[in-house]
DNA sequence: TAGATTGTTAATCGATTAACAATC
DNA sequence: TAGATTGTTAATCGATTAACAATC
């Protein structure tokens, strides 16, 4: 019950959940590690090892049952919980975030938003107000959430993080493009869009130099390119 | 100059490039790969044999200067080339990428909007207006963006996804909770937040498991449960 | 019972770390 | 020259894949 799990396999654990979900909306009752590899392109022993890190979900000869292998794959995200959001900055990223409905209906509530300019507070986002950062203290302390989701300007992003967390909160959301320093004991997801666009460029070079290689067409010598260099 | 590289090293080059951005900010002339190791929290033998896929970036008894490996690495993401960047749907997500001034500064320029809803369309964002879906086959045939962003709904996204890529956009920065199946030489990067939110749930309760076992202070057999089961 | 498919052990592959000779 | 630190090879570690006995 409490191995270790790498964050490698903790990364499919969504994308299975999510396909498991597509699969319990058309009524498929059951389906085979092997179906379920063809359609999500990883390996059948793959996520037979995953799934039995947390226990034996299948049945020999039968499969997965959707409906099932989806409401144990959602305990062990957590997501049988209820988690309370505040967000904190009320920009487009914020905003964005406070009305993704996606997030409520997985049990993410969004119970409070917060931002500096005066223009903002008051606004209603989602089906909450925007409240003042002078405020924020006083809520977090009182209120406890749990997870806060930083979506502000990354000058603020440290001193907030290490504010939220001296009163209580031990979940950080992360969208600001800096690396939050924190207690061990704090959880921390960043969600770094710009690296995420730098990846997506890197790509797309790699795949221009690919294509210009190609179509010089010294097959042979590209093929050998490949693997010596 | 055409080896693969692995995914695990691009994911760490845009981590390296923003904290050596910071170095250079700062006027730092030189940095061994130790420091840097005790900054980044890797080891420095993996920053060396990071770097050394793509050439010799040091010099033996010195280390790195900061600069010089600041715009290789820069290069090697492809961040000398600038990149024209449709944003389809101008929701909160959509208008959020589009203001991000941090993306314009690594020369990824946001060149079209486009949305379906009429209340929309003519609305100044970033410094473009939003347009209407429909001009959307026209825009891309002729100008030709290198970047799709899709920023919206999930039930549009595989269409939407199919079309610029018959019309001859190969690169997709995909915002969409939904797997999109392209051709092999279309280049794909997921900013998936749901999924992101999940893993973060998980680890939310996966320290709560421990924190549990730890007041239970039954050390040794904590301890044991953490290796064996 | 025969066929199918899991759970799990063993083999392989790849990525990370350690070590050290090269060299600035 | 001596000290420092790289580039690179070798050792280790971990994750993925393959194989198969267990069993529904």
């Amino acid at each position: 019950m409490e191995k270790v799990i790498s964050t490698a396999v903790i990364k499919r654990l969504p994308r299975y959940y999510r396909y498991l979900g597509e699969l319990r909306k058309k009524e498929v009752v059951r389906i085979s590690s092997k179906e379920l590899s063809e359609r999500m392109n990883v390996t059948a022993s793959q996520i037979r090892q995953d799934l039995n890190n947390f226990g034996g979900f299948g049945q020999q000869g039968y499969g997965y049952n959707v409906e099932y292998l989806y409401t144990e794959i959602g305990k062990i995200l957590g997501l049988d919980q209820e988690h309370r959001v505040v967000i904190i900055g009320a920009g487009n990223l914020g905003q964005a975030i406070a009305n993704y409905a996606d997030f409520a209906r997985r049990g993410f509530d969004i119970t409070a938003v917060f931002d500096v300019k005066p223009e903002l507070i008051g606004k209603e986002i989602g089906n909450v107000k925007i409240r003042a950062m002078s405020e924020l203290k006083d809520y977090v302390t009182k209120q406890k959430p749990d997870i806060a989701a930083l979506a502000l300007p990354k000058e603020y992003a440290v001193q907030v993080a290490n504010d939220v967390v001296s009163w209580g909160v031990s979940a950080i959301w992360n969208f600001a493009p800096v690396e939050l320093r924190l207690p061990k004991h704090v959880v921390v997801e960043n969600v770094h869009l710009t690296e995420s666009l730098m990846r997506l460029s890197y790509n797309i070079r790699a795949a221009q130099i690919k294509k210009n290689a190609d179509t010089q067409k010294n097959g042979k010598d590209s093929e050998c390119a490949a693997t010596t260099e």
